[in-house]
DNA sequence: GTTTAATTCAAACGTTTGTTTAATTTTCCT
DNA sequence: AGGAAAATTAAACAAACGTTTGAATTAAAC
């Protein structure tokens, strides 16, 4: 599959993803897209043919670039602790810069309705859980990490955490008084980061 | 708030339940959830006076019974370890027997397009977190957990952890070679609740 | 047994949905 | 400049949506 999209495609597709992140695939409408993005509502099916196809064009076109980045991470010249760290910190950036298409991502996995083409995303998992299971060899092999390390379910804990922070967002905001866009984002760089962090370390070094 | 749902009335409630976790609430049409449980489409209408309401009394019949069952827990004559072991079970039975409703709250706690009535259920989780932290201080106290704990974030990385398997259940159906319901259930009863324990008590127990 | 209330139903309501049409405008190439 | 291709538009399409209506049926009360 491969994607050529212009500035026009792009701008409808940025705005779809809002839409799609703040009310749902099916409680948005091809008028409300069309009317944010100021385009005529008969485009999205000129461009798309569909708007089933335009959302399977929007996870391709903000999941496919993501294949090479945990590839590289594992090829630095860094003790394997540290390549965890740069992961755990990698991954809440990322989706963090790219919350609204995670939030769609979030939902259209479990969603029985539609079966939207997420097979690029899938291999995009299976890539990054080879990539950690490389780290993971190495540190054992260096005598740092502990030997019997279940790495499968590494990524639900990092990314479950994180995800779950997210979706409970006007919880926490309240709970730890956080009124502000820049006071939530710095407590996930900070307090989250670090406790994720303090996790995955103490999953990975100390005996139980 | 309170409820008093005839036979007919929950009828409808786990027929709608079982749509909207499927579809959506948006996915989901009165005609669809009308045909499956098997009454006229105006029973809807005339029992909960519209589709969002009925989401409403959803909501509240699946969690206003949740308030009790930790506090009862705290007052177990068990050592803290325990407690948050036995914690762990309860979070992980009771949302697996509920998998649907929880589905549903997930996707709108982070909805922005209907303001649901979901205050009942934020009370919920207070009152758990408190009981959280009377455990957790019991086991400072007693010199068996350490002391900077971020009680806060421990609830995201067990229901997030969790939460993520369940969401992406299809990957991890495939990944583990898990064919059945039956294995799936079972790899979260043993190897999924397994780790979640270990991570807490690595949290709660390892000087890092 | 009659009356009153609660329930059930088919039909219709006015909107909104995703998509298509056909005419028009713009862009690009020679 | 002229003609083919691409882009854009308003209008219309049938289908599906949540909800209401008013008559028919059942249950409850006296």
């Amino acid at each position: 599959m491969t994607l050529d999209l212009n500035d026009k495609q792009i701008r409808i597709l940025l705005v779809a993803e809002k839409l799609f992140a703040e009310k749902g695939f099916d409680g948005t409408s091809i008028r409300n897209i069309s009317k944010d993005a100021k385009i005529n509502i008969a485009m999205v099916s000129y461009y798309f043919g569909s708007k089933e196809k335009m959302l399977e064009s929007l996870i391709y076109f903000r999941t496919s670039d993501l294949k090479m980045q945990l590839e590289n991470l594992y090829q630095e010249a860094i003790e394997p602790m540290e390549k965890i760290n740069k992961l755990i910190d990698l991954y809440i950036t990322r989706i963090n810069k790219n919350k609204c298409i995670y939030q769609i991502l979030h939902f259209e996995l479990s969603n029985k309705k539609r079966a939207v083409d997420i097979k690029s995303f899938t291999e995009v998992k299976r890539q990054n859980l080879i990539s950690l299971e490389k780290i993971i060899t190495e540190g054992q092999e260096k005598g740092i990490f502990k030997k019997d390390i279940n790495v499968i379910l590494l990524p639900p804990t990092i990314l479950g955490t994180f995800f779950h922070f997210q979706m409970n967002r006007p919880y926490f905001e309240e709970l730890l008084d956080l009124r502000t866009d820049e006071a939530f984002d710095n407590y996930i760089k900070t307090d989250l980061t670090k406790h994720i962090k303090q996790t995955i370390k103490a999953l990975l070094i100390n005996e139980i």
